[in-house]
DNA sequence: TAAAGTTCTTAACCCAAATCAATATTTTTC
DNA sequence: GAAAAATATTGATTTGGGTTAAGAACTTTA
């Protein structure tokens, strides 16, 4: 009964509100209510592209359901930055933050179904209500975090250690993308990755015989 | 007269002040008698730490003068990870947000002076001055956008890209610093670094010559 | 200004990953 | 289920930065 109370008029929100409500306890109905308004659903096949290059990113998309591939062209290659799947958020926010044209691409790895909010309808909430900036500031504040993290990973791990770390922190992973995204993941050649793997295959081998 | 009406009490929080305002046009005054409540001035030495591995940093600091570095302690060797200097603020973040100890150092490379304001002082902050969630946000936003920046550069460029937009985007680095420490910043060695110069340079020179 | 301490440069050698290239394996498509 | 496409592996060679070591050029201090 209480659970129905809670439950945002269209389904497709649901999760999407069970994580401001996480973020932000005080939210009240009211004001979910405010936000609920400016939702869209929307759907993209596998391959399409959510953010493009040299265009303004102009939604944030939680997604419910899919798979995205964030990405650079460096010199005619794609770089990968990262993969975001169920319950978090798509976005480049340096363009969305900035109103200027992404250099980055997102792409759907999978058919992917996201909630979107625009930058436009975000500043009229951010007006209207008021504890928002506060939700606003705590997403923000974990974004930084993450990126933190990243960043230490790339700059003071081994390739080895930050290879283990992802298929112990995401496992799905290696199910859903091949080899070689996870490869320009971790800034390294599809060749190098096929290398390590084998060199930390065998060493576990070597670790049984002996 | 007008300036002096926005004066704050005390000169030495008038750069803070200008920083709030510039990021904050609608900061009224009375907010801002109860913010200046909580800071304090502090100095430190050159060479004093100002942030230490382990303990919890509980202070973002605004420098009005002075210079630091940041960095990790890697395999007993330090890895400078930025310099900061004056109308910048100094924070390990991650261990500020999350309440956890830190894993970086903040050390004085000249005698610094800051404006300090503690956590617990900030989170009463945000509670009684709701315009200050805004602010925070939009702290933690130009954070996060200068992350990304660094990740980018760091990722997908050359250092030999990297070493020119150092000395092009803070020529005051090169006069400030050792070049050791710029080569630390830049994950090499010291030796690659005086390498790299001399390779741009007779490059140059060359360029010259034909 | 001499001596000591820092910082910077140069050289020789080493190693991990990039590149280039060929082949093997898996997945998709018809 | 055969052919085509995509993905993964393995080998040979190159390359850029690490390491070690020595000496040169600056700074500081007395």
């Amino acid at each position: 009964m209480l659970q129905t109370f809670f439950m945002p008029e269209n389904e497709q929100f649901q999760y999407l509100k069970a994580y401001y409500m996480h973020l932000l306890p005080s939210l009240t109905e009211e004001n979910w209510k405010v936000t609920e308004q400016v939702l869209k659903v929307r759907t993209f096949k596998k391959g399409e592209l959510i953010v493009k290059e040299g265009q303004v990113c102009n939604n944030v998309s939680f997604i419910n359901k899919g798979l995205v591939k964030m990405y650079f062209m460096v010199n005619g290659k794609e770089k990968i930055i990262g993969f975001c799947n169920e319950l978090n958020y798509i976005c480049d926010y340096q363009s969305f933050l900035t109103r200027k044209p992404a250099n980055s691409y997102v792409q759907a790895l999978e058919n992917t179904e996201v909630v979107e909010t625009s930058f436009d309808d975000l500043q009229m909430i951010y007006e209207k209500v008021p504890e928002a900036n506060k939700l606003g500031r705590k997403i923000a504040e974990g974004l930084f975090l993450e990126m933190c993290e990243a960043n230490h990973s790339q700059a003071n791990e081994t390739i080895i250690q930050r290879y283990r770390k992802v298929i112990s922190d995401h496992p799905w992973l290696m199910q859903r993308v091949p080899q070689y995204m996870i490869a320009s993941y971790l800034g390294i050649t599809p060749e190098a990755l096929s290398r390590i793997k084998s060199r930390v295959h065998n060493k576990k081998k070597s670790l049984v015989v002996i």
